[in-house]
DNA sequence: TATTTTAGTCAACGTGATTGACCAAACCGT
DNA sequence: ACGGTTTGGTCAATCACGTTGACTAAAATA
């Protein structure tokens, strides 16, 4: 229990529950929940060691595979630090390089068999959870909070760099 | 440009667009909005070394202080961890330990003034920038997302660990 | 009083990010 | 065709944030 100190009087701090504060709690709560429960389900189903960085990491790879380069701009993070995270998957069997055959520097990153069966999984994952929240809400209300969201955020972004934007 | 691969054919992905694959992206990105205008506008009043996860410990240690103990349990995280973010706080001003006269073992971990100021001066604009959604959508439909957020998130969470949790 | 619990710190380590430096291959202008 | 510039990948150093384990000192308890 907090212990009250008695040597100067508590200064005054905003509610915290308006609802300015509760906002975007409540919307990283909503992201939280669903990639949790995204990754509980993908671990029963064979993939532990996926993390929420790398089911992005996956898409974002995707059907046609792509650079580290590439990866890093288009995840908004510099290509090493695409490049370090591409290691940890091609460790975990989830993606391959190969050389590209026209052009000696690049280094093709491919998603394995094992990868694209996560890429799979986490799609129909997904879809399900959705309409877990469709049978909550009702279709028109999670329709409109899409709707809202994309009305207030800017067209389209899709960046990884999630553990260094929040923290520092 | 991609170079695709003359060797294999292009596996199968799912479609980015899936309406399960948007979901998460949406309310990530609802987040990010608010929480990155919300640190434009503190890097124009005076609080440029404030970042996402100094708000939430700001405002978790609140009026009556806590010790590091306390704050890790809060928030989701060590003692130890909530023990280095404190130290980087000290060190930026924003708190400040002192020695609980009621147990030598306790520091207690207080705001400063200047702790105090950026903490009010979020409260201020997260209520600006969520008059704004209210300006953008209508009052109706905020409340309604943020209800629907309520209805399916578990209750009341505020974790801290987002770095490690989103990355490994 | 002696033992156990609790608060805080130190150390070692893992992961993700950064910047700067560097090499080799590709591109391009003369 | 050659030589300078751009580009892709990697290495190294550094930082932020998290973890677990070990340790000390003070408080609580039997």
């Amino acid at each position: 229990m907090a212990t009250p100190d008695p040597q100067t009087p508590e200064p005054q701090t905003p509610d915290p529950q308006r609802p300015g504060f509760l906002l975007p709690l409540l919307l990283l709560a909503g992201f939280r929940t669903l990639i949790d429960d995204l990754h509980a389900e993908l671990a029963r189903q064979g993939h532990p060691e996926l993390r929420p960085l790398h089911g992005f990491v996956l898409q974002a790879v995707g059907a046609t595979g792509t650079t580290a380069t590439e990866l890093g701009q288009q995840l908004g993070v510099s290509k090493q630090a695409a490049g370090k995270t591409v290691d940890r998957l091609v460790a975990l069997d989830y993606l391959e390089r190969v050389d590209d055959p026209h052009d000696a520097r690049r280094k093709l990153v491919r998603l394995t068999p094992h990868g694209l069966d996560g890429l799979h999984r986490s799609a129909v994952i997904f879809d399900e959870l959705r309409q877990r929240w469709v049978a909550a809400l009702g279709a028109e209300r999670v329709a409109a909070l899409e709707d809202d969201l994309r009305t207030v955020t800017p067209a389209n972004w899709f960046r990884l760099d999630v553990p260094g934007w929040f923290a520092s």
